[in-house]
DNA sequence: TCTTTTTTTAATCATTTGATTAAATCACTT
DNA sequence: AAGTGATTTAATCAAATGATTAAAAAAAGA
């Protein structure tokens, strides 16, 4: 039932190792398309080994789900509830974060949101995600503004449905950026950085009443 | 070989049935995810009747892809290459007929997005899309409107992706904003009414110089 | 009506794939 | 070194799934 320590003979434990490789080829081709082969062939171990330390392909894929859903939220939720930012801040915080999170991992946004399609899980079931971000101090900060006037009148969700949409939408469409603009890495990932700087521009000309 | 006329003795022509079920379940799932068993039911028919028509999922899928791609091009490209309209004009024309479209089928963007992807298909391969629509009517009027300082000098690209971002996200995202932010199908479908007039606006205060 | 062609079905095949089992190997304790 | 429990493997199972086949049913043509 436990497999506390790591002290398996080869390199570096292969609990862990089949997490990696699961994490890798879950996020790359999404619960559906990968066999649970895949996994073990990416991790170099043999297929029972992975039934043996997870139970079984849902599990295992239920702690990646778990585990990227974390990762992707808490860079937005823990921003949003700062005290001691501003909302000009919080929207430079978000754009920074989230594109260097996704320069990182690039297939993160697509993994998610297909597999919220699909509802191979009930993550959110339990969270109520939606009344953390919309009752946060940045939406508070938002409204806040508006009846300063110093920021137009517009529903907060779509304030917060364009920096989403200016930050996560081009790692999403990226297959289809690169195939389409015939892009290259690098070159994807130098437009990714100027947009650091570029989405809090645009977002507050946006903004002006 | 030839299926010509619906002459079946059913209903309307399972052939037809067989594809818009087909167009259902793949637009819904994706490829991985639907089994052949999954659209013959859907169709109402025999499993061996896809079979029969299409020869194999992967035709079948091949001929939806490639439909669902038409559809999603043509309204943007025909936009881009209008001589008649002005690139203020072209902005709107694009947020109105692309929210249109996702209003009418919801699911084409996640699909488009995620069947790139997996590779499934290899649609751009022989198609230049790149080349025409950074070369469209729309980019060479974004560009003389940088030389003649009215809009901010930012590259096309940039611009480009900054509309279908706006525009094509909270579709892509709709799963995760109904669960999310628990918002009702005729809720998100008015926000997203109200996005045809407000993405221009946007745009348009983005390139302010 | 009778024949021929097209359409539809039930039954079955072959492969893929998630999962299990029993045995072998390894690491640590005594 | 022997024993004990943890780790790993090869072999195999059972269910799911894409595809095929042979025959029945329907439609069309004579």
């Amino acid at each position: 039932m436990s497999a506390k320590k790591a002290n398996t003979p080869k390199d570096q434990g292969a609990e862990a190792k089949i997490k990696e490789a699961a994490r890798t080829v879950f996020h790359k081709k999404g619960f559906a398309a990968t066999r649970t082969r895949d996994i073990a062939e990416e991790a170099g171990i043999n297929l029972a080994l992975l039934n043996y330390y997870f139970r079984s392909k849902n599990k295992l894929f239920e702690i990646i789900m778990m585990e990227t859903m974390m990762q992707f939220m808490h860079g937005m939720v823990s921003v949003f509830k700062d005290e001691e930012t501003s909302l000009d801040e919080k929207i430079e915080l978000v754009a920074i974060r989230y594109i260097d999170l996704m320069i990182a991992d690039p297939e993160i946004p697509l993994f998610i949101l297909s597999e919220i399609r699909s509802n191979v899980d009930n993550f959110f079931d339990n969270i109520p995600l939606g009344k953390v971000l919309m009752n946060s101090v940045f939406i508070e900060q938002y409204k806040t503004a508006i009846q300063a006037g110093e920021v137009k009148d517009v529903s907060p969700l779509h304030f917060i449905i364009n920096l989403m949409s200016l930050t996560v939408f081009p790692f999403a469409a990226s297959p289809m950026l690169k195939k389409v603009g015939g892009l290259k890495n690098e070159q994807f990932e130098q437009l990714m950085q100027e947009r650091k700087k570029l989405i809090p521009i645009w977002i507050k000309a946006s903004l002006q009443p």
